[in-house]
DNA sequence: TATCCGGCTATCGTATGCAATTGACAGCGC
DNA sequence: GCGCTGTCAATTGCATACGATAGCCGGATA
């Protein structure tokens, strides 16, 4: 286990190295979501590669996460994998237990459903808000990230998988709600690891497909047909994660429970 | 305004210091939310005291929150207060300007409406799952909690300011899901700051005869009804924010911006 | 007089060191 | 053989120390 994280992180150094270099402005490019000139503190930098380490499967639920481990690959201090940590913890994707270190989150099944009805309230009302006011701009990014999408296709990796989950929070960008983007992404973030978790083999996960009839239903205005097309969706990638229960429980504490009567 | 923080902080530090001795468990029993036996960090004490008083509007927005300060005040490092501030940054009720310091969030009038949308959406939310299962338990909790914001009504203070938010979290906790109690605590908590930057006096706030009210419709098992009820209830919070924009800016580069011509 | 420049101070970002807690294992007693 | 207890290593929590950055103020110059 610690051998898998050694591996990742190793992967990821590579960029993290030059990052702390004073190559910062190419590399935040890179990272994605940053928006250019943000200068960013080594603790953001670690925080931003270990989200995109999580949200791109690299590192599954339940890897431990130490300080040590990170800090060293990373080439920095504990006290910015600290920082990186704590927000990471804050946004539900890692969990923090007291001395005992950081863990990668591993979402119950039960907290899966919850997950995804919310998802499922907050992305209808997505789309509700952009069937009224998407202009032709908005059309413009979401066509340009699905090119996006389909280019990336064929790798099959890690960057399909977040793109197909960023598809999902430029919706939501598009709505101009700073708080409604901030929850939907926190939803995407975490069905990305219950997906990671449950999901048998990710498959093209958000089937490209999918997206683009999402922006086709945008485009003719009509309220129900889009909101049911997103549902369907959601539906969709719900049922690729919980159809099989089976790898639910690599975690003996939920198999045990039951044995204990604790409901 | 150094100075107010210093006043506030010294009131708070009474407990705060106690709290660093090893009189832990009952400390947090006052701080609320902890279910017992939890043992707390000092950083995370650091995390509860200053969200209860940002929440309490003992911090108003915009005030400075050094990281020197603070530690001096609680009697504890640096490190630990940086540890909160970032956790309260996540939630977004702290800004957190990079090399310039932490200060409580303003919120724009604009991000104001933008919450109070969410918000309603949320709760309404609730409602329909409150409805369709609260039992006999949870109506006992919800009265238990009115008739403590009733016994705080005298108080005219923080106390009151607090409860009235925390009658909210409750009702989302009673749903039984994390995600949407998560979410209704942040909406909350920055709908809490925009009163507390917007709002005249903030009168008996939310007030409690419209908690009464929404418990009564809950019993009545009426969705419609009941989810008009809340609805009413967010708009009559939200009526007392904003029916004076002049408050709205204390603030010079909001003002000076419309000179600029930078919108 | 207004503007620009340089040092100064206050404050933050990061690294490191030490104390404290946890979990494991060996040894002892039952 | 089983369980308990005390010691040890590993890892975190916290404090302190240092370097870096932003904002302030005074002086010099046009």
């Amino acid at each position: 286990m610690a051998t898998l994280l050694y591996t990742i992180l190793t992967r990821l150094s590579g960029i993290a190295i030059e990052v702390l270099g004073h190559v910062l402005p190419t590399a935040v490019g890179v990272l994605g979501e940053a928006t250019l000139s943000e200068r960013s503190s080594r603790s953001e930098v670690v925080y931003r590669l270990l989200r995109q380490a999580i949200l791109e499967q690299a590192l599954k639920p339940g890897t431990k996460l130490s300080e040590d481990t990170i800090a060293d690959h990373f080439k920095v201090s504990r006290t910015s994998v600290r920082g990186a940590l704590v927000r990471l913890n804050a946004e539900g994707i890692v969990d923090l237990r007291a001395n005992k270190g950081a863990c990668v989150a591993e979402p119950t099944l039960e907290e899966a459903r919850d997950i995804f009805s919310l998802r499922r309230m907050l992305e209808a009302e997505v789309i509700r808000r952009l069937v009224a006011d998407l202009g032709a701009a908005g059309f413009k990014r979401l066509e340009q990230h699905v090119r996006e999408e389909q280019a990336a296709l064929s790798d099959h990796g890690p960057l399909s998988i977040r793109l197909a989950g960023e598809f999902h929070i430029l919706l939501a960008e598009l709505t101009g709600s700073q708080a409604l983007t901030r929850f939907v992404r926190e939803v995407v973030s975490r069905c990305s690891l219950i997906l990671a978790r449950f999901a048998r083999l990710h498959s093209p996960e958000c089937a490209v497909d999918e997206h683009i009839q999402i922006i086709r239903a945008l485009r003719s205005k009509d309220i129900a047909a889009a909101e049911k097309i997103m549902l369907e969706h959601l539906d969709a990638v719900e049922l690729r994660a919980e159809l099989n229960p089976d790898k639910a429980e690599p975690d003996i504490s939920e198999i045990l429970k039951r044995y204990a009567g604790e409901s």
